[in-house]
DNA sequence: TGGCAGTCAATAGA
DNA sequence: TCTATTGACTGCCA
C-alpha cells in the first residue's frame, strides 16, 4: 500500500478500515509455525520490490501478480472483515489506480475506491457465517486467503503463511483493535495513524478520520482475541504480545506487561489520562528499551530505520537512547520518544513490520504535504541489502518540535 | 542569559 | 553495514 493511498483512504474516511488493511500486509512470523520454511523477515521484505515494480508499468492497476500489495490489499479488506475473498475482491477489483504514479514519483491523488460500510460486513459475517468462535473466523480468512493466493499468484509463504497465518493477522489486528479499545478509544487509534506510519504530526487529519468505524470491530476482534488465546502459536503473536493483553481472553482486560502511559507504574488496563492528560503516566524506560533493542535484533531492523521511521529521530539518538534510557521521571520532552516505542511495541507484529514499510512509504507527511520521496525511497525496502539507499536518500526528518504524539 | 534536555550529523569502531 | 560516540545546535525555562 502506498502512502498516498493512505492518505487517500484518509480524506475518504476509510482509513479505520483500510489502515487495518494496510497493516495486514503480510508479515511473516518468524516464530510462527505457520510462516513458509525458508522465509525470514529480510525475504519477506524484498518483496515490497514486487509490490512496487507493479508501478512503473503503465496504468498498473490491481491485478497481476505485480500487485502484491493491492493483493495485499483484497486479502486483508477480506480477512478485516472476517470474511471470505468475495467481499474484499468486490472491493477493489476495478478500482481506479489509486497513485498516479509515474516515472517513480507521485502525483495527484485520486480517491480510493471505498471500502464497502464495515458495518454491513460484519452483519454479513455474523449472519452469513455464523461466526461463533475464532475458529469460524478463520475459516472465513482461509476462504480470503485462498483467493488471495489466486488473485496476487503468490505463495502464502510471501507473508502471511497459510490459512492460519492469516488468521494470526487477524487475530493480531483484532486483537490490536481491541485492545487499543481498552487503553482509550482516540487516543489510541492516533497511534495507528500516528508517526508509527510516518507522520510526524500530530495534527493530521487522519487522527479523527482513522476512527471511523473501529468500534464495529470490536465484536469479532474479541472473536479473534479469544481465539489468539488459546492457540497463540497460530496467531502469530508473540508471547509478549499476548502477555500483555493483546491476544488475550475476550472478556480479560488487558494486562500489559509494560504499564501503559497513562497508568500508574503497573496499573493494569487502566488509563488516567485517557482524555490526553499526562498526569501519572510512566514508562519503563529501561524495560522499552530492552524490548525495542530486543526487536530490532529479532527482525534485523537497523537502528537507522527504526529511529527514523518509527520515531523520527536520528540513529544516533536512538542508539543512545537504548543503551542510556533516562528514567521516565527525569525526561521531559524525551518522554515522546519513549512513547512512540512503547506504542510500536504494544502493536502486533505484522502491524509493527508494516509500519515500518508504511512509514518509508508515508514519511512525506512529516513534511506536512511537500514530497521528498525519491524513486529509490518509493521501490526499495528499508531493510537488509537496500538499507544503503537509506543513508542516501534525503532523510524524512521531522522536526523535533513537530514530532510530536497525542498521549497515550 | 546560562543551564539543561533533546537531538542531529559526522565519524570512529566493530 | 551497523552501532556507539561525540561535538554542536536548538528550544525551553528559571
Amino acid at each position: 500500500m502506498l502512502s498516498s493511498e493512505l492518505v487517500g483512504l484518509e480524506t475518504s474516511g476509510v482509513l479505520s478500515d483500510s489502515a487495518t488493511a494496510a497493516s495486514l500486509h503480510t508479515i511473516p512470523d518468524t516464530h510462527s509455525s505457520s510462516v513458509a520454511p525458508g522465509l525470514n523477515p529480510g525475504d519477506f521484505f524484498n518483496a515490497t520490490d514486487f509490490a512496487v515494480s507493479r508501478h512503473s508499468r503503465p496504468g498498473g492497476g490491481f491485478s497481476g501478480f505485480g500487485g502484491m500489495l493491492e493483493s495485499d490489499f483484497r486479502g486483508a479488506s477480506a480477512a478485516d472483515y472476517g470474511m471470505g475473498s468475495a467481499l474484499g475482491m468486490n472491493s477493489f477489483q476495478g478500482a481506479p489506480s489509486i497513485n498516479s504514479m509515474s516515472s517513480g514519483s507521485y502525483t495527484t491523488l485520486t480517491p480510493l475506491q471505498s471500502l464497502p460500510p464495515i458495518n454491513t460486513v460484519a452483519d454479513k459475517l455474523r449472519h452469513d457465517t455464523n461466526v461463533s468462535t475464532g475458529f469460524s473466523l478463520m475459516n472465513s480468512s482461509n476462504l480470503a486467503m485462498n483467493n488471495y493466493d489466486k488473485l496476487g499468484g503468490m505463495n502464502m509463504g510471501m507473508g502471511v503463511g497459510v490459512g492460519g497465518s492469516m488468521a494470526g493477522s487477524m487475530a493480531g489486528s483484532m486483537a490490536a483493535n481491541s485492545m487499543l479499545n481498552g487503553y482509550g478509544h482516540h487516543q489510541a487509534m492516533a497511534g495507528y495513524g500516528s508517526p508509527h506510519h510516518g507522520t510526524c504530526s500530530p495534527s493530521e487529519p487522519r487522527y479523527a478520520a482513522s476512527m471511523n468505524g473501529y468500534d464495529q470491530f470490536t465484536h469479532n476482534a474479541q472473536h479473534m482475541r479469544g481465539f489468539a488465546h488459546h492457540h497463540p502459536q497460530r496467531t502469530g503473536l508473540t508471547a509478549p504480545m499476548v502477555l500483555n493483553g493483546l491476544s488475550g481472553h475476550p472478556h480479560h482486560a488487558p494486562s500489559p506487561s509494560i504499564p501503559p502511559p497513562g497508568s500508574r507504574g503497573g496499573e493494569r488496563g487502566s488509563v488516567s489520562s485517557r482524555d490526553g492528560g499526562q498526569a501519572g503516566e510512566e514508562i519503563n524506560t529501561k524495560e522499552i528499551a530492552a524490548r525495542v533493542t530486543s526487536e530490532l535484533k529479532r527482525y534485523s531492523i537497523p537502528q537507522a530505520v527504526f529511529a527514523q521511521r518509527v520515531l523520527c529521530r536520528s540513529q544516533g539518538t536512538l542508539s543512545d537512547l537504548l543503551r542510556n534510557p533516562k528514567p521516565w521521571s527525569k525526561l521531559k520532552s524525551g518522554r515522546e520518544t519513549f512513547r512512540r516505542m512503547w506504542k510500536w511495541l504494544q502493536e502486533p507484529e505484522f502491524q509493527r513490520m508494516s509500519a515500518l514499510r508504511l512509514a518509508d512509504q508515508i514519511s512525506p507527511i512529516c513534511h506536512r504535504g511537500i514530497n521528498l520521496m525519491t524513486a529509490d525511497t518509493q521501490i526499495r525496502s528499508p531493510f537488509s541489502k537496500t538499507s544503503a539507499i537509506f543513508a542516501r536518500n534525503p532523510i524524512h526528518r521531522c522536526r523535533p518540535g513537530l514530532a510530536t504524539v497525542d498521549s497515550v
